[in-house]
DNA sequence: GCCCGACTGTCACAGCGGTGTCACAGCGGT
DNA sequence: ACCGCTGTGACACCGCTGTGACAGTCGGGC
């Protein structure tokens, strides 16, 4: 699901959440002090990382601190005991959200998938469904490898939808997000625009396979196989 | 621990709250009315969300049923005294559970970590009821990996009776809860839908194993071994 | 074990509502 | 001034949905 960095000195807890978070199917790198994760980080990018705040060396908030000044991944700090938290501390560093420890694989999952989400609206990278390449940062699309021509509500919708792929999403939601509005009259505004979009994207717009439409609720960009 | 939004007019229970919630190890953030919270629900997407019964303007009802016109998250309902809660009216209105007031950060606290781990199987992660597997987020039904077509009204049952598994729900709770009827005349409505659900979703839709009918009440989503 | 009443399952059908589609006019950018 | 993007309303189509009648089933009382 993810790919996740684990900062973590104790061995035991260090293994047992490795393979907790392996079994939710995420990919897992360890590295048991701040510096060899900084070092990591550097070298595999990963997606996402837990973060004890309890290091020897340099501590939790300061990897935190140090992360943030060259990148936004998400983070979450692993923390002994609740009152411990210092949250506003915690916050300040620029951690995403705190866990609690003991902690259950099933629930750093839980919290792992909810930040990721959060996260998902500022992701950089490209994504591709089927044909499709969006290239967030070039502001491009391609199909086949040749340049899409959208049009920039269509391309806000692209990237709207895909920043939620399989997920549905309503034409409230759609109207917030792309076109800003906060009521929806019945209007087939959401409808005229995907129309189009598909027009563009979808190999063959009356059946299509990547925009699907979710009766009564809306629409999901989908990934095929 | 976790991401609230607490909606609370009373402004000695709201700061008090919040600061317990806080020492509990969870992030708050708090609005007065159902108004200010439906907003902050939308920017800041929390996890879970507290909200007292009474409120000025739309009252905490409400608050919940538009909530849950577009979001899945959970939501505890805080209601004055013990005698005021109408539990049928809130389990209709689609909380998650109640506490009554006067409540303490610790005991508040206790539930909310109740509901949040109830949560963490069905949030938007994906449910699993023998062959059937819901897939909230993409609003999709899957029986042994094929999706099923469901139709609008179907899925809206299917969903409330999986929010509520091994528990029985009243014809009645589900006219409020998918159709938004107050009233039920002698109506085969909702057999009628269950029967069609049946067809998709059962192996053998004359001995039903999933969706079972409780005589004299009404039906109960079960999860065979 | 039988009967009866109440409850539930089933079905066909007509109406309706949601969705796809399109053309057009206004608007803004070039 | 021109051109292309956008939002709107109209319209058609299709499939969903609610209804009512009837059949089937269950459970309790005797």
């Amino acid at each position: 699901m993810a790919f996740l960095l684990l900062i973590e000195d104790d061995e035991a807890v260090r293994t047992a959440l490795e393979m907790g978070l392996t079994r939710q199917g995420h990919r897992v790198i360890t590295a048991p002090t701040g510096e060899d994760g900084l070092k990591l980080l550097r070298e595999q990018r990963p997606d996402l990382i837990v973060l004890d705040v309890m290091l020897p060396g340099i501590d939790g908030f300061e990897v935190c601190r140090r992360i943030r000044r060259t990148d936004q991944l998400p983070i979450i700090l692993l923390t002994a005991r609740s009152d411990d938290i210092d949250v506003v501390v915690g916050l300040e560093s620029g951690a995403d959200d705190y866990v609690v420890k003991p902690v259950q694989g099933r629930v750093l999952d839980a919290r792992i998938r909810a930040v990721m989400r959060r996260g998902e609206r500022e992701s950089n990278d490209a994504a591709t469904f089927g044909p499709i390449v969006i290239d967030r940062a070039a502001m491009a699309v391609t199909k086949n490898g040749e340049d899409l021509q959208l049009t920039p509500t269509e391309l806000r919708l692209l990237l709207e939808l895909s920043r939620r792929p399989g997920q549905a999403l309503s034409r409230q939601q759609l109207l917030r997000l792309v076109w800003e509005h906060d009521y929806l009259g019945d209007s087939r505004l959401v409808d005229a625009c995907v129309q189009r979009l598909r027009a563009k994207v979808e190999d063959v717009p009356s059946s299509p396979k990547l925009i699907r439409t979710v009766r009564g609720v809306g629409y999901r960009l989908d990934n095929p196989q």
